[in-house]
DNA sequence: TTGGTAACTGGAAATGCTTCCACAAGATAT
DNA sequence: ATATCTTGTGGAAGCATTTCCAGTTACCAA
């Protein structure tokens, strides 16, 4: 049987609480005392029983993360974020996959009635309004990632700037009819960079034309068209296939993800498009298969979001800092083959 | 504050004792309590806690998962598995990255102390034999995933046949000077994967060529290069730049992971080598880059291989089952443009 | 000496469960 | 009517900590 703070405390000599104060290197203990408990700990390779520790403390030094797991990078480079920041914590990460909103609402509840975790991220998924008020009852920090909501902390990056920035490259390189594909309509995303798609265009007197607008849902409803929120290449293809059919066609393309861009490639390929010269394409996210393919994109800073969603949940954990704050990053363009 | 056992015992008119035998579905209670005690849950909506359950029975009711997280695809499908397990069950996930063998030390040292998780998944990492002694000691169950080793119980997938399947498969298409490329010399996986292709080329009567096998050991020692224990694209196309060097070019290649086999086809495309005509590539694992690129492959089950690691150490710690077993599982040959 | 204070320390109580033991009530056998 | 099971039930003890309160020392000033 593994050691118990008795079997330290007997061995040293001492109280049970002037270990318990060793080990939490509390201020009021003498430093001769300490090193003895220390001595002791060290002999009986004793270390603290977190749950018992939990139980005490009602704290469970545990951070969930609620999350579904499209595409690879984006969430490697997340994960390594939360990663960093954590393995200098005494904090764990416990990992809920997202698998839609039915099996969200599960993990809400589980978070919220279980006492398991101390605080949880929300990534990339919607998180309902009466939800976010048990949260805040229930007095559960809680942190969206990669989606906003003005009555919660959130972390994302600038959607709707990115998405100028990705267009007024393409006006830029003189295009003047340009297209924007993008995945099913009430993905908030989506939206804001639909909307930073329209700006762009307006900012430099070009008109919006619908018809260079596709999205995920003017497709089929195949589980292949609406996986991943119809952010996947089978809609990219799709949508390239009706914007050729167009009377006039499009010179280049704003897709609002990098698999859309893909998929957007690979129908231009197989149609003999050449890209850039009659079709330049740009993304967005900058995930593995963007560097591969020689995808311009728009950059996610997935690694620094990351970081400060873990440092925003342990402020609020541990200083319970009640104030809620947005914090948005800056997409980067990364210019390479496709414009 | 929330309900407790006491609030739910007070509310009922029973014990403490019978809620708990309530929510835990003991059969020693009369079914009209039983419904009482439900009645009294539900009106105070109380949930178990889990920490104090988990110190009371010294169960902690979550699997700690170490990994690294290299390739998404791969890593998505085994966490698939898993919670496709987990998600019928009362078992949470803890999830620590692993960073190197300098981490995963740190993380073995503190599953095995911190009694935070009934059981230990080890992922695509070498556990040192002195930790797998240290993990029986402590009874603390231990599945590897993704390598093997005889003293403990593991999960993956046949990689000396499977590589056998996929050279008979290039030697049955009529290649006759094969090549291999691989990671570093001391992967596991890559050993047993070229063990199954030198017996594949003995078998057909092909006799190996060293100058055909190349691995990540043979370059530099950047960090693009070593990456991933060298199964990356550079190492990839590195190895087809040299190839291409000798005399006499082999005319098909067996890379030992898609990442190394899209290397090698970027590398073939910029010296204007024809795939498969003039060279043909066959990968390993099916990652989706390798669907994307039409890059035929060895397919790992990965899904499967995560539902069965799940399986298994659930096994281990509720039915106490301590024989070790290895599960082998096949890989699929999955032909795409490439051969 | 004595009194007062600051610095430490011991250990009971509390955390919210499970489990076990004792016992009550009812059923069955004698 | 009595003895013996059976089936349920209440609640104390235990799980391994933290925290708080009541001491105990040691030291210094009066």
């Amino acid at each position: 049987m593994a050691a118990t703070i008795y079997d330290v405390a007997k061995l040293a000599k001492v109280g049970i609480g002037t270990v318990s104060r060793a080990i939490n290197n509390s201020p009021s203990i003498k430093p001769e005392t300490k090193k003895r408990v220390e001595r002791a700990i060290k002999k009986l390779d004793y270390k603290p029983h977190v749950i018992a520790r939990g139980l005490a403390r009602k704290r469970s030094n545990t951070i969930a993360a609620i999350m579904p797991f499209y595409t690879g990078y984006f969430y490697h480079e997340l994960l390594r974020g939360f990663q960093n920041v954590l393995s200098q914590r005494e904090y764990d990460l416990i990992f809920y996959y997202a698998d839609g909103p039915s099996s969200n609402q599960i993990y809400f509840d589980r978070t919220l009635r279980e006492k398991r975790c101390d605080g949880v991220l929300a990534i990339s998924i919607d998180v309902p309004d009466d939800y976010i008020e048990k949260y805040q009852k229930a007095n559960l920090p809680l942190v969206l990632v990669d989606r906003d909501n003005p009555n919660i902390d959130c972390i994302l990056v600038k959607n709707s700037s990115g998405a100028y920035n990705a267009t007024t490259h393409l006006i830029g390189a003189g295009h003047k009819r340009i297209a924007m594909i993008s995945g099913h309509k009430n993905s908030r995303p989506g939206q804001q960079r639909f909307e930073g798609f329209k700006q762009a265009l307006k900012k430099h007197g070009l008109s919006f034309n619908p018809d260079y607008y596709i999205t995920a849902d003017q497709f089929g409803s195949s589980d292949e068209l609406t996986k991943n929120d119809g952010f996947n290449a089978e809609i990219g293809s799709a949508a390239i296939e009706k914007l050729l059919q167009l009377p006039e066609r499009p010179t280049a393309v704003f897709a609002a993800a990098d698999i859309l861009a893909f998929g957007a490639m690979r129908a231009l390929d197989s149609a003999g498009v050449a890209i850039p010269s009659e079709m330049a394409v740009i993304g967005f996210d900058d995930i593995e298969l963007a560097s591969y393919m020689s995808i311009t994109t728009m950059q996610q800073p997935m690694f620094d979001i990351g970081c400060l969603a873990i440092n925003r949940i342990l402020e609020k954990i541990e200083k319970k800092d009640t104030i809620i704050r947005m914090e948005q990053l800056s997409t980067k363009l990364i210019q390479r083959q496709t414009t």
